[in-house]
DNA sequence: CGCTGGCATGTTCACGTCAACATGCTGAGC
DNA sequence: GCTCAGCATGTTGACGTGAACATGCCAGCG
């Protein structure tokens, strides 16, 4: 019965059933099972089933990049990030994942070992294989300005996160909005001022916080003490907060991230700092432990999930016409929850 | 100059120079073009420059589908994982794609929005289009073994963290080593018998670690109370620990992962008992942030890094030379820090 | 009864690449 | 001077799909 015994050699027979396999089995033509294959409605009922059956019968499966090749599209979208460490960075590709597939289309993950200049460049590398129909970055500012890294041209792009020296549209949470959204409100409680841990020195997100905090005391006439600047790591929140805690007029402290408000949460437990007695903490991100460090934290809410689905959304819009998109900003939200008090004074 | 002025107009031109542009513009056939592309050393240097230049010039990049095409090879793995909530998810994904890049393979991701069986399936769908080389599976169990979910014959597949049961080599971490050196490492402290809060039922991780757990007891001949169950996150296991720390009887928690364990601390501080003074907490996985609990947590730690590395190289085995691979563990690490202690009494 | 329109189905060809098979040139060896 | 090896380069065709363009059939209508 078979046709095709030769197929039984060792030698390993990579390639599945095609289309004009079916066709045979069918006894139809290849176009129609293409036109099965793609849903399409001038199909007879009958020819229809029989093809589906044959289908089955060789467990056909439509091949991918033969029908990239005719279309001239990859129905996937590349994903640049660093390694996925991070809490908010995984957060968004969960989104961007989510959209994407709704849409139809899949994720190609072009992860960057490490964020060096050498590093990045690799992973645009990988890019000069025509493989995606868009990219949506997800790198910080300082590594796209500096590296003249050039993207493919005519490939559509979405930033998150970055600048990339504003020739891409982006989508960004609103990290002003947020750090004012904290700041205010320690200072509302009647703290005197609010001592700042920021993120790197390079990091857009931590730029954007750290300017937002200053302007937002300077617009409430409290004093602007000095920043300090952790690496976004719990363990530089705590030796930056053990550093806080030695000093008694600290009552108040918003930290750029969740992570650096927990170790700082452990200074001042270590210091024997009350929080929020004595000392009041807010951090930045609301990531799912927040609510049970101890105490709960007070933080800003990232909205990561639309983040991830927006730039899809950008994308995918210029990708199917060709129209540029600005730039998007979401907004955040202050959880209140058992870190931050009145000062006791 | 310019040849195709046609393209000006604005019907998007989507396709990009391919190697019959280079060839023109380089006054060379394809096929030297193509020797060039992909590095060849039987060609003239000369020439080489020449077809380079001109590939600058045009901006011309390979176009994969049709090298995939040609060659029966996507150079793609496919990589299926739950909503990538969870720390653990992440860092195998990390690993998974830092060591598939490294081989020359690219990542697709193919997320599954909810962990119930319609929504596997879809997943699993999704590989009915031929596009990737090989599949890592990274989802429970269960989800596996109740849908007859059926993966295309012939791809390669190895699946992570999960039994599958047995149908496909796997690579998982040494769950029940792991749980046992924690339960060991609190009887050996002088703790009667350990509590365990466990994950969810049907995990396949949960369940070996809760049994190790168990058995570890048994053999120490130590009394097995009743387990309780979480759902992995810090919400449930600081509802659990409240329940637990009501029991004056309990000195020493067993949380199958760290969130969990971050709960039982927040409830041992609601309800003023000492951690480790009163009761001794360790958890699993030993994610980033657990130094900075309070107090630091002593926990097990688990090598995301090598199960992803690992499972990378056994796909790549099977997708290279058909060979199957067997059963991977890779070990656990006890990671001592200052959330136990002996028993008070 | 012949004409037309609508529908199912078939045929042809190009998408971009690269293996396999020419071709043509240079120079070493006899 | 002739042969032939060795190398650079060219030509042809096939990978699997689907758009564009046939073809052929039947119903409806004047």
């Amino acid at each position: 019965m078979t046709t095709t015994d030769a197929t039984d050699t060792l030698s390993v027979r990579r390639r599945g059933p095609s289309m004009a396999d079916v066709a045979r089995e069918a006894n139809v033509s290849g176009q129609t099972v293409s036109r099965v294959s793609n849903g399409r409605s001038n199909v007879d009922a009958d020819t229809r089933e029989r093809v589906l059956a044959a289908m089955r019968k060789l467990g056909y499966r439509p091949n991918s990049a033969a029908r990239a090749l005719r279309s001239g599209r990859f129905h996937s979208i590349g994903v640049i990030m660093f390694t996925l460490s991070s809490f908010g960075n995984m957060r968004t590709l969960d989104a961007i994942a989510g959209a994407a597939t709704d849409a139809g289309y899949s994720i190609t993950l072009i992860p960057v070992p490490h964020p060096t200049q050498g590093e990045v460049s690799v992973a645009f590398d990988r890019l000069s294989e025509e493989a995606v129909d868009g990219v949506i970055i997800v790198v910080e500012a300082h590594l796209l300005d500096e590296n003249d890294v050039v993207l493919p041209a005519g490939l559509p792009v979405v930033v998150v996160d970055s600048t990339a020296g504003g020739r891409y549209p982006m989508v960004d949470t609103d990290q002003a909005h947020g750090a004012r959204l904290a700041t205010e409100h320690l200072l509302g409680l009647g703290h005197r001022t609010v001592r700042h841990i920021a993120g790197p020195e390079r990091s857009y997100s931590a730029t954007h916080r750290r300017e937002a905090w200053e302007a937002t005391l300077r617009e409430h006439g409290a004093d602007v003490p000095p920043v300090l600047v952790g690496d976004w790591s719990s363990e530089s929140g705590h030796e930056l907060g053990l550093e806080l805690a030695r000093d008694p007029d600290v009552t108040a402290i918003f930290a750029a991230n969740d992570q650096m408000a927990l170790g700082v949460l452990r200074a001042m437990h270590e210091a024997g700092r009350a929080v929020p007695g004595e000392v009041s903490v807010v951090g930045f991100d609301d990531m799912e432990e927040s609510r049970s460090f101890w105490p709960p934290l007070t933080t800003v809410r990232q909205f990561f999930g639309e983040v991830g689905r927006r730039s899809v959304e950008e994308l995918l819009h210029e990708v199917e016409t060709g129209e540029r998109g600005g730039r998007t900003l979401v907004a955040t939200e202050l959880i209140i929850r058992d870190s931050t008090a009145r000062p006791s004074a």
